[in-house]
DNA sequence: GCACCAAAGTAGACATTGACAACTTAGGTA
DNA sequence: TACCTAAGTTGTCAATGTCTACTTTGGTGC
């Protein structure tokens, strides 16, 4: 992979141009389609335009992605890992207690998904087709950090114990819920970091121990 | 409108197939493409398909829904109004406590939600035209009986006192993320009333009011 | 009772798209 | 060096959304 790179800037882009084999193509298809799908939706997003953009025949796509939907399944999947790498961004290296993280990771999470309308669309999208174990592991994956934060909660008494991964589904729907809700216009923008703040703080106190009197 | 029904029920079959206004067209194509989007989702959603199946020319949809989209927005906006409807007649003339209530109007949209997945992804599409008021507005609509339960919680000091909409949203957004999670494959459909009745609870907790000491 | 008119439906056309088949190029390997 | 296969190309097809021009109808004003 890092060969054909270096191999690439080495070439003049005449060469680029003439080149029979792009090297990269799948790649440069799924930029090409991010781009298009954060600046006109995903309903305006065609194999056709991406092969234009890119530079190759029609049906060139068609050896990376047999189907459209191929696509649109590894664009979720990416969208899953890049969503997990935010969430951790967001709460690596920080000494700051543990409410304080889990809202940085909620913020984090919401942003991503604000910020990224159509790409959470596919995410969140209903599959009537055979499951695609891959994205869902991805999503897994994605809020693998949730978890882990609850899980230290748990270990420190600031949360009830129970089944985490639940207790991480519960946080995750909220936030993930909340931000659609703005990229829908029943919530506005402005607001957003506030109320995921509150739903944390809620969240924090509705899990919290039961005090034994 | 009544007047319609009445008299179509008096026409023959024959009657029916000939004759040049169908007459209820926007209704017709409604059911239609709700049907088909249970049984085949969006993807498949064609205005010919529908056109066929009503028994219209393929361009008639048009007067109606000038664009394909146009369709899809009265279908959310339909959409918000029966899960208000559902929500509501989940806690019609129950004498149940708050609580209890409060979890089966939750319970009633997650199984509306998962049981119409792509209906649901309509109604959480991320917009990129300029906004439909009409579905913000049925949107609103739907979650009021939500609204209604927290002003009632809060009057009776079962809930902290604070924005209602606020709060409404939360527990919406958390419900509405939960369903979304079934529908995606992420959460077993079997887990999801267990799951949405401990969501739940954890916010009734996490909204309680702080007890002075 | 009749002419007319706007609403609602029809027919035909067009560009675009996803999908498929057959052919070509080129890079790595026996 | 010959070849084989992955990766691109061209050509084609049916389906779709959208547009324009034409037709049918039911209701309304006179």
């Amino acid at each position: 992979m890092s060969t054909l790179v270096l191999y690439r800037c080495a070439m003049t882009r005449q060469d680029e141009q003439r080149r029979y084999h792009h090297g990269e193509l799948r790649q440069a298809l799924m930029e090409a389609a991010e781009r298009s799908l954060r600046e006109r939706g995903l309903a305006q997003l065609s194999l056709r335009d991406l092969a234009r953009e890119v530079g190759v025949s029609h049906a060139a796509p068609r050896r990376h992605f047999p189907e459209r939907q191929d696509l649109l399944d590894a664009l979720a999947e990416t969208g899953f890992t890049r969503l997990g790498a935010t969430i951790r961004d967001a709460i690596a290296d920080s000494d700051e207690d543990l409410a304080a993280r889990i809202s940085r990771a909620s913020v984090a999470f919401a942003r991503f998904a604000t910020e990224n309308p159509a790409l959470l669309e596919l995410m969140n999208a209903a599959k009537h087709e055979p499951d695609t174990p891959q994205i869902t592991r991805a999503a897994e994956e994605a809020f693998a950090p949730l978890v882990e934060l609850i899980e230290e909660g748990q270990a420190i008494h600031a949360l009830q114990a129970g089944p985490v991964d639940e207790i991480g589904m519960i946080l995750y729907a909220t936030v993930n819920g909340l931000a659609i809700m703005v990229n829908n216009g029943l919530l506005d923008t402005d607001r957003l970091d506030a109320l995921v703040e509150d739903a944390v703080a809620q969240f924090l106190r509705g899990a919290a121990p039961v005090l034994s009197s």
